[in-house]
DNA sequence: GATGTTTGACCGAACGTTCGTTCGATACGA
DNA sequence: TCGTATCGAACGAACGTTCGGTCAAACATC
């Protein structure tokens, strides 16, 4: 239960620490004012021990955003029901933000801006660009996955999966890089539109009516 | 025509050229790597002339990004044809990079990618956020009108015209995201999925069936 | 079991660089 | 002569990184 949220409970090592650290850091400072010494305060740790575990800082944040990418992934894995479209359901909304944090941790809309942070790093620097193109295939593969069971099931159009996938994770990280930038509260609406998408573009009708 | 384009020419004052240079520096260095003595040297100032013409680092992105929204903006209302959706599609043509460049300037997937780095910046900043919120309203309300203008028309379906503009700015905008941090190329395919979109949910349909 | 050696985690202090910003002076047009 | 535009030089702060050294646990040797 408590093994399934990613910082619950004391690290075992200060690899851990930093990591969770830089975590914390982030949520607080944001990327731009991410400094070691920052990273170093948040894990009782002096700077100096920060070089003994990690070459510098690109060597972190490369390790960081692969656990984390990873820690995304891990959480997505544990929620399948065999029901297409209430797994497609779930896994949007893990996307979008209902996944369980720990006590004392960052909101989830604060998770998601940071993710936006992150992401936006990939125009520049080509190892996190690699990462994320790497992540977008893994997550649109699975969303694909999920379409094609529903076309077998009967309860999905006959799309083109691998297609409609790309399209919908496309809308789903427009989503959270609107609601990361903006003052207003897109998300409750947009959660809304892109259900309506799924029931008339991906749900066969239940009714006889066109 | 050469007035179209928001850099053609020479700058007519430091005030223009310090823009322009904060424009090409961003493209080069990236919004991390803008400094300055960056746009200093690349508008050939000192830096002490810079706080001359602007009161500091925040004051010169505020403007800037000003300027460059309301630049976006004017070149979007120079193109009507009446038809809506042909305007629609020249609509997002534009926000997917479509537009004119002048000679020696950026590419456009490279200013679309600083589109980015600079609407990741309002995580944090709130006069940046500000600004997005601003413009994403306007533009949405744009779309909006032309989905209106189709529907009065008969060419569109009877959607809600404000919710699916809302939805079509949002895939867009995942669309730039995506495009600038991902290493393969998803904007030719993402260009006709979202084609395919319009197709199927607010064309009305040419032949009879369903 | 006592003793010398090695190793890994850790720290304070410092280095060199870059940053945003300020200040005083100079040149020039009105 | 007054205001405006420009400049070089310098400032303090923060940054990423390195270095020399401490301490305790693990290990090897006798």
């Amino acid at each position: 239960m408590t093994d399934a949220l990613p910082f619950a409970g004391e690290p075992e090592d200060s690899h851990e620490a930093i990591m969770r650290a830089t975590f914390c850091a982030l949520q607080e400072h944001g990327y731009a004012g991410l400094s070691i010494q920052r990273i170093a305060d948040e894990a009782d740790l002096s700077k100096s021990t920060f070089y003994h575990h990690f070459d510098g800082k690109e060597d972190l944040l490369l390790s960081f955003l692969e656990f984390t990418l990873e820690e995304f992934d891990r959480v997505f894995k544990l929620e399948s029901s065999g029901d297409p479209a209430k797994d497609l359901r779930t896994f949007f909304g893990l996307l979008l933000g209902d996944f369980p944090t720990a006590g004392g941790m960052p909101e989830q809309e604060d998770i998601l801006a940071t993710y936006v942070e992150l992401r936006a790093q990939a125009v520049r620097n080509p190892d996190f660009r690699a990462k994320f193109t790497e992540t977008d295939r893994e997550f649109t593969a699975r969303i694909a996955a999920l379409v094609e069971e529903g076309i077998e099931d009967g309860v999905f159009r006959d799309v083109d999966p691998e297609r409609t996938a790309q399209f919908l994770l496309t809308t789903l990280e427009g989503i959270t890089l609107q609601n990361a930038t903006r003052d207003d509260n897109p998300l409750p609406e947009l959660r809304t539109a892109i259900e309506s998408y799924m029931e008339s573009e991906l749900l066969v009708a239940d009714s006889a009516d066109s």
